[in-house]
DNA sequence: TTGTTGTTTCAGTAAATATTGAAAGAAAGA
DNA sequence: TCTTTCTTTCAATATTTACTGAAACAACAA
């Protein structure tokens, strides 16, 4: 427990804190390209990889952002279902911490894309559908051809994705690969 | 073929461009909420829905935008293989056509996604593993148990989707499905 | 009631992204 | 070669999106 050890224990606590950091801008790198936003993807990271629950202010700290910043992504992670605040007996503070389980979160994600993209944009498709049905030009022909055709396909995977969010089990996608050749 | 018919055929062609244009928007939306750029969206969204090869001037046109940004956008949806340049024999112009296969077009962008952002989040999550997997804090313990989950994972689905699009028939999906509860 | 601690809101600002338009480039015919 | 037609590039600009910080608000204890 001398020095050298002390000197370990901190060369340890640096190389945790650049993987920790090279996954929080990455987490946050693949949010954007999803079309999340950068901080509030970096949050749930830092939520996903830590232990214990996180104060507002400790998110703050460890991010380098403003107070408005994190509450307003801390609440929308709470609106998606991904975080929970936890509040301590005995203490006024709101701490937060993510769902751990893979699936689950998985799950989460799933069933509120479709909620908010996938249906509305099926809805959309069907009320153009509607409106072109009965035209009998040749690009309106074409043009309800293919809404068509994207609206049955986005139908059926939004069912795929209920069925598999639905199952609720993770081991059971894999299997049912087994007959995907 | 009288007035009574134009006019019923000017009405016709009315429904089709609102149809048109409200597809196209929505398109666009759907773009930026899944991580695309909304003029990328609404050119594919154009060329989806008509069935001939457009020119450059004829979508700038149509959508109201400058060369340079029809010509960017262009280039990076034949990038992503969505759609093809046509030379017509005899012509200079360069035109454009899209795949109008929905399921072709989903195994396109599913193969491009995963090139350009699964496998390399993979990649990072595997050096985040690699650097933490021998610390002994209990911070390095959790940290490398959850980035253990997410990479195995994305490994799942980088694998369930290489097989889905390997499979290139739209009818072995809903069907495997079944398994499915 | 007042003071303390913590949360939310939002107008102003900053940063990131997308778009324009004009100039340069490229391909082909005269 | 020069001219025409079409494509590409990119610096300047506009637009969108995200962030800050301070003020207002809320909950609670003294």
């Amino acid at each position: 427990m001398g020095i050298p050890n002390t000197k370990s224990a901190n060369e340890e606590a640096a190389k945790l804190t650049a993987a920790r950091d090279e996954f929080i801008t990455q987490w946050g790198a693949m949010g954007s390209a999803w079309g999340i936003n950068r901080t509030m993807a970096q949050i749930h990271a830092l939520l996903m990889i830590t232990d214990r629950a996180l104060s507002t202010d400790e998110i703050m700290d460890d991010l380098k952002i403003s107070r408005g910043n994190a509450n307003m992504n801390l609440r929308d992670l709470a609106g998606w279902g991904l975080i929970r605040s936890v509040i301590r007996k005995g203490e006024r503070r709101e701490y937060f911490e993510a769902e751990k389980d893979v699936w689950k979160m998985f799950c989460t994600i799933v069933r509120e894309r479709k909620r908010r993209e996938i249906r509305p944009a099926i809805n959309v498709l069907k009320d153009c559908i509607e409106r072109t049905d009965d035209l009998t030009s040749t690009e309106a022909v074409a043009f309800t051809k293919q809404t068509k055709a994207l609206c049955e396909f986005m139908e059926m995977a939004d069912g795929v994705l209920s069925k598999v969010v639905r199952s609720q089990e993770s081991s059971i996608v894999p299997w049912a690969l087994k007959f995907l050749k």
